[in-house]
RNA sequence: GGGCCCGUAGCGCAGCCUGGAUAGCGCAUCUGCCUUCUAAGCAGAGGGUCGCGGGUUCAAAUCCCGUCGGGCCCGCCA
C-alpha cells in the first residue's frame, strides 16, 4: 500500500506533481506546503491550504486531512499500514528490505588493500568495513558483488625492504613476529642513504630476479597469514584476493596501448600522460629507471577487471588523500577510449588522524596496530559481560561480537568523508549511540519472544504514540537502503538502525508486552522490530546476539 | 602558490545531495526510575549567533559567491 501515492491522488485536482513532505512528529504523516501555489492563485498559502481541505475528502487510506497554517497535513489509516508492514516483515524475515533492482548486475568493490610487510593499521580499517557494508547493501538490492582485496604488494617499498632484510634481517625474528620485524627493517632502510640500492632491488624484482622474488614471496606469505587473523576476527571474507603484483606481466601491454593512442609523453626521462588540459596535472606511468607506478598498475587492473567481470560499477573504497590519483587514472581510461570509465567510482573516506590531528605515517613508525585494538576492545567487552551477565554462555564469542559491533558501528555511523581522530576510548564505549546498544536492544526483544507463549494472529486496535512511531520507522527501511546505496553511505543504515533501536527502547519501557491487553499485536511488533534491527545490523557487517 | 574536503551545544556526531512548521542524537554535568518482559536501559534539566560576511528565495544549517580556521593532495611512494 502506497499511502504517499494516495495523497498525491487527492491533490491531483490542484497540482500535477505535488511536493509531499514529512511533517514534524505529531502533525500528521504527510504534508503539502502551499507556498508554491501562492503566486499563481494570488492568495496567501494559509488561504490556499483552507481551500484545499474544503475540496478533498478523507477516504479509507487517508483518515484525516487538516489545514495547519500554510500546510495541508494528512493522517493515514494506521491500522491498514500496521497490518501491511508487520505481515510483510514477518513473512520476508531476513529478506525484508530486499529489492531486485540489481538483478543480473555486478559491482566490483576494491577494498581493504593493506600493504604487505606492514602492519594492518587503523588506516585500512575504514576501507575494510565500509567496503564490506557496501557489499552487503548492494547484495540486498539484488546485485552480485565482488569484493576484491587488492593488496599493496608491489612497488619501490619492496626494494627498501629487501635492502633492509639483507643488511639487518634475522630469520628467526622474522618467523616469530614477521610484521614487526619487517616494519623495523623498513623504517631502518627508509633512509636517503639506501635509496639507490632500494631502487635497484625493485628493478630486479620487476625483472624477475630470483633472489628478489624469493624474498618478496616470503614477505607476502607471512603478511597474508597475519592479515587473515584480523579478517577472521572482523568476520570479513573476500571473493578475490589479488594484488598489484598480479599485473606485473601485463604492464607492458598497457604502456603499449597508451603509446598507440598517443597519450604518452616523455618528461625528464619518465613517461607521463599530460592531463593539464583537465586541471589534473600529469599522470606518471613509468619512472625514468623503467619501473612502473601504481597508476600504471591501477589502469592495468581496471582493464583486466572489466574484461573479467563486465561490471556495472566498480567502487574503489580508498582514502580521500588519493582523490587526485583516481581522478587521473579514470581520466586516462577515458582518453584510452574505455566508455566504462564512468562506472568507476572512488568512494573516498576521511582519514584516521592521530591525536595531533595529523595523518598516521608508517614510515615514521607512527602506527596504530589493528591487532592490538581488537584485542583491547574484546578484553573490555569480556569484562563488561562478566559484570553484567556472568551466566552468559559462549562469552568469548559474545565478547568478539560486541567488540566488533562497537568498532564497526563507531566507524560506520560517521559520514564517510569526515576525518576521525583516533581514540581508543571511543572503540570501547558500549553505551548510547553505539553498536552494543543496538545489540542489547535486539537481545531484549529476543528475551520477550522467548518468554512468550504460543503466538496467535493479531488484530490491530487503537495504537499508542510509541507504537505508531515504531511502525512508521519500520515502514521506511526499504527507502533507507536505497538511499544508502545511492550515496554509498552505510552511515544512513547505521543511523536508521540506531534510531529504530531507540524507538524500541522507548516502547519497551512504556508498553508492557507479555500479559498485556493486546499481547499478540505487541508480540508481532516486537518480532518485526527485532527482525529489522537484525537486518540493519547485518548490512553493517554486525552480528546480533540472542542474549548478552 | 593551485586543487579537493571539513567547520552544527564543553566534547563526538546526525540533518545539507532533494531548501519549508519549535535545529535532532550520544558522551559529559545535574535529577528521578530496577519486587513487572535484560538498568549495555528509560524519563527529565541545563547547554546552540548551525565558523564569519554577503547573495538567491515567500522561506537558508541546507543552494551560490566571498572570507577565516583545520585536514588532505599537487611526476619518479602507495
Amino acid at each position: 500500500m502506497d499511502f504517499k501515492e494516495e495523497v498525491v491522488k487527492l491533490l491531483k485536482f490542484r497540482v500535477k506533481n505535488p511536493q509531499i513532505e514529512i511533517p514534524p512528529i505529531g502533525m500528521g504523516d504527510y504534508a503539502f506546503p502551499c507556498f508554491s501555489l501562492a503566486k499563481e492563485l494570488k492568495k496567501s498559502p494559509n488561504e490556499i491550504s483552507k481551500d484545499i481541505i474544503n475540496k478533498i475528502k478523507p477516504n479509507k487510506y487517508i483518515e484525516k486531512i487538516v489545514s495547519a497554517g500554510p500546510y495541508v497535513n494528512f493522517f493515514i489509516n494506521k491500522e491498514i499500514l500496521t497490518q501491511d508492514i508487520l505481515k510483510k516483515i514477518l513473512k520476508e524475515k531476513d529478506k525484508f528490505g530486499s529489492v531486485n533492482e540489481g538483478k543480473n548486475k555486478k559491482i566490483v568493490i576494491d577494498m581493504s588493500s593493506p600493504n604487505i610487510a606492514k602492519p594492518f593499521g587503523i588506516g585500512h580499517l575504514r576501507s575494510t568495513i565500509i567496503g564490506n557494508s557496501l557489499s552487503k547493501i548492494y547484495t540486498k538490492l539484488g546485485y552480485k558483488t565482488i569484493k576484491i582485496n587488492y593488496l599493496g604488494d608491489w612497488g619501490t617499498q619492496f626494494g627498501k625492504l629487501i635492502v633492509g632484510y639483507k643488511k639487518w634481517g634475522n630469520a628467526s625474528l622474522l618467523k616469530e613476529n614477521p610484521i614487526k620485524h619487517l616494519l623495523e627493517l623498513y623504517i631502518k632502510a627508509n633512509d636517503k642513504e639506501y635509496e639507490p640500492d632500494a631502487r635497484d632491488w625493485f628493478k630486479k624484482l620487476e625483472q624477475g630476479d630470483k633472489e628478489a622474488l624469493k624474498l618478496w614471496k616470503l614477505f607476502k606469505e607471512l603478511s597474508i597469514k597475519e592479515f587473515n587473523k584480523i579478517y577472521k576476527i572482523l568476520g570479513i571474507k573476500f571473493e578475490v584476493i589479488s594484488g598489484e603484483s598480479f599485473y606485473n606481466k601485463k604492464m607492458d601491454e598497457t604502456i603499449k596501448k597508451l603509446k598507440n593512442k598517443h597519450l604518452l609523453k616523455e618528461s625528464e626521462g619518465a613517461l607521463v600522460v599530460n592531463l593539464e588540459d583537465y586541471n589534473l596535472g600529469v599522470c606518471l606511468i613509468q619512472k625514468s629507471d623503467g619501473t612502473t607506478l601504481y597508476a600504471t598498475r591501477d589502469i592495468t587492473a581496471a582493464i583486466d577487471r572489466n574484461n573479467k567481470y563486465k561490471f556495472n560499477k566498480m567502487l574503489y573504497e580508498v582514502g580521500s588523500e588519493q582523490k587526485l590519483h583516481f581522478q587521473q587514472f579514470f581520466k586516462v581510461l577515458e582518453l584510452m577510449g574505455y566508455s566504462w570509465y564512468k562506472d568507476c567510482i572512488h568512494v573516498s573516506h576521511g582519514l584516521y588522524l592521530d591525536k595531533e590531528g595529523k595523518k598516521f605515517a608508517t614510515r615514521k613508525g607512527n602506527i596504530v596496530y589493528m591487532e592490538e585494538i581488537l584485542k583491547e576492545t574484546i578484553d573490555i567487552a569480556k569484562k563488561t559481560i562478566e559484570k553484567k551477565n556472568p551466566k552468559l554462555k559462549n562469552k568469548d564469542e559474545a565478547a568478539r561480537k560486541v567488540a566488533i559491533a562497537a568498532i564497526f558501528f563507531g566507524d560506520l555511523k560517521n559520514n564517510r568523508v569526515h576525518d576521525i581522530v583516533f581514540d581508543i576510548e571511543k572503540f570501547i564505549d558500549f553505551e548510547g549511540n553505539t553498536g552494543p546498544y543496538i545489540q542489547y536492544t535486539y537481545a531484549r526483544a529476543s528475551s520477550i519472544l522467548r518468554k512468550a507463549g504460543k503466538k496467535n494472529s493479531f488484530s490491530v486496535k487503537e495504537l499508542n504514540e510509541k507504537e505508531i512511531l515504531l511502525i512508521n520507522k519500520l515502514n521506511i527501511f526499504n527507502e533507507i537502503i536505497i538511499s544508502a546505496a545511492r550515496q554509498n553511505s552505510p552511515a544512513i543504515i547505521a543511523n536508521y538502525t540506531y534510531e529504530l533501536a531507540q524507538l524500541f527502547n522507548e516502547f519497551y519501557h512504556s508498553c508492557p508486552v507479555l500479559k498485556s491487553d493486546n499481547e499478540w499485536f505487541r508480540l508481532a511488533l516486537v518480532q518485526a522490530t527485532r527482525q529489522v534491527i537484525k537486518n540493519g545490523l547485518n548490512l553493517l557487517g554486525i552480528d546480533v546476539l540472542e542474549e548478552m
